[in-house]
DNA sequence: AATGAATGAGAATTCATTCAT
DNA sequence: GATGAATGAATTCTCATTCAT
């Protein structure tokens, strides 16, 4: 009955007791917005209505529209990737640790969907993403991976023809992938299916074939 | 090794010998500044300075802003469709004609930086894209992968306990995640080391094992 | 059978055999597009498309789309009060003469309601009307009601103390108030109904009561 | 002679001590346009030119330009309408009763032209107009008529022949019809003449004769 | 910390009209 | 007489952002 439910985050959570009542609406609000709208078609005008805070305190506690977006999604990125490292631990065998790492991840995305349409989607086509603190949050979490391929490197558990840069975008490509029609066309994300093909597909041609 | 190269299109040969001068011109130069900037970003007049028509013309040619973009990326989907069809011709073998399409599609995509970006950046956060006319070329692109793996299975090439949209996704994904990437950062694509990862992750595990 | 049908007229019959065909087509098609939209949000290309003549055309034949305009309501007022005046030739008695242009003036406004919608609404706030072509014919339409009022006040017929100038504006407001609903909500007009108002209300109060 | 004289309201009463600053300078502003050019040539950046205020507060403050038209119309009618109520109070007859309505109303045309020019004119070419809340009070405001109609009826003092509606469309028309070239050629409005011919025309037709 | 008012700059789009052929 | 292409100027409306209080 209590499994690992502390672990589960969502939104709601996230930021519920830290900072001013006023910068936790705001946040609050424009992800709420995000579910059904777009972020460039989200208005400040809308977010302040939807807060109840006052349209210009967004610009006191942001930097701007944009700072805002990326607060709620560095926030995001904080969370799942402690809540990932936590998942990691009593796990054994580099490939095994990856299956967890993807299957984790998969399951965080199909609790957070706007999680995963900031992560995927608006953020983006924006070019100041590539030098923010978010886009660093997310090579903190690329690294998670190479670290574990590496480790299989060395433990001669993971084929060495390949290049774990490679390995590692084949890995993210093919999850951001699969749950992308997913997020789009707001269905759930089946997670068993989305791994059953992970396994096959990646994670075997992988291995070291014995 | 020298195969249809005469085939090999860029943007500016799609356009140029049909409609009247200003569609041209306007097509032209919202594909240049795609080169760098994203859509959004560039406006109705920018498009009428770069192209020297005027700017109401865009609308004389097309819907709108939007149906320019698309009328551009509906040519290159065309010419890529036709291309990959020509390469295809003689090659035998299911997984060989995969192969084939994926490398052509790489090859294409690294020729033709702006129409990755189209497809793969600018066209997707705009909700009336999936039921668009180039959503639909794109989805005729996809059948190919359908249809080759189809051949494949009533050959006893592929295995059969995955699914073919499953396979497909995978595939596309893993291209497209491969290149998004060299696209954003405005790097060459490196063919053949892609289709290594592609060949050994991917492919070799679609194989029926002897 | 054959009553006084040759007196009807309808736009189609107007304009049919003079002029060039181009010049035909032009104003054939704007008068059938007013049937349903307000001249201000027809646009000149919607009237090249409809007549299947050249939009510069339009500029050949006339001054503007304006110009058009005032062409096609010169030939109604033109034609009606032709009409009218040979609708007059046996009646005697200038309240009886009053009757009948009044009830022929509302025949024709049933039978052509682009005619009255263009003189009611289109024409009034564009302030170049009042001095326009168009507006001398109106006043020549209107001179006919004086002139039958003042035969009225020398033959003893009308009573003095009114002003023949006040007599005239409220028998043509009178008229035109009573159809605007009709022409705006798109509704037939009741003739009879109508005359029967007119006759009570205003025509009994304007003769000499004996 | 000397009744409710303080009642009598222009324009720049209706509106100067309530809503922002901002609001109540627009709708000044394009009130005090109208009386030289019509709606449809005032442009937004003439309302905020002369106005002083931004030329976005117009969309802050109304729905859009039209929005603005009917608030400054809705005023008016509303103003209107308790005025002309104020004025019948101790007025006794029906007939007496509708007499002074249409004298009241005069003189509010004539003490205040933009209100006349927007009912008259303005409003009507717009389709919305029909729907609105401004059309709404017109016929709050026509009513009146139907009402004391109704007494006259009750009370033996208007003739049953001719219907309600009928008799309040006329009068209505009647004095629609006589301003109508006043405001459009901006003439004074000589109430004591209009009278003078409602009178006698139509109001005499009314009355039962004995 | 908070609010309401105000701003400025831009954006897409529309159209009547003219020109070259 | 006719066409297609092109123009330019205007117009409404939107929004992120800042200011004064």
């Amino acid at each position: 009955m209590k499994k690992n439910i502390s672990k589960k985050f969502q939104y709601s959570e996230i930021d519920d007791h830290q900072g001013p009542p006023g910068k936790r609406k705001i946040a609050a609000a424009l992800n709420n917005l995000l579910e059904h709208k777009d972020f460039i078609s989200i208005t400040t005008a809308e977010i302040s209505k939807a807060s109840g805070v006052n349209e210009s305190m967004i610009y006191r506690y942001f930097s701007d529209k944009r700072g805002l977006l990326h607060y709620i999604l560095a926030r995001y990125l904080k969370r799942m990737y402690t809540e990932i490292m936590d998942g990691l631990k009593h796990i054994e065998g580099s490939i095994e640790k990856l299956a967890q790492v993807i299957r984790h991840t998969l399951e965080i995305y199909d609790r957070n969907r706007v999680f995963a349409k900031i992560l995927l989607i608006e953020v983006r086509n924006f070019p100041g993403y590539w030098e923010s603190d978010s886009y660093r949050l997310v090579k903190q979490y690329a690294k998670l991976y190479t670290d574990i391929i590496e480790e299989g490197l060395a433990a001669g558990e993971i084929r060495t023809d390949i290049g774990k840069w490679h390995i590692m975008q084949t890995l993210l490509g093919t999850v951001e992938h699969m749950i992308l029609p997913c997020i789009i066309f707001q269905k759930p994300i089946n997670v068993d299916n989305c791994m059953n093909a992970v396994d096959k597909l990646v994670l075997k041609g992988l291995s070291v074939k014995i």
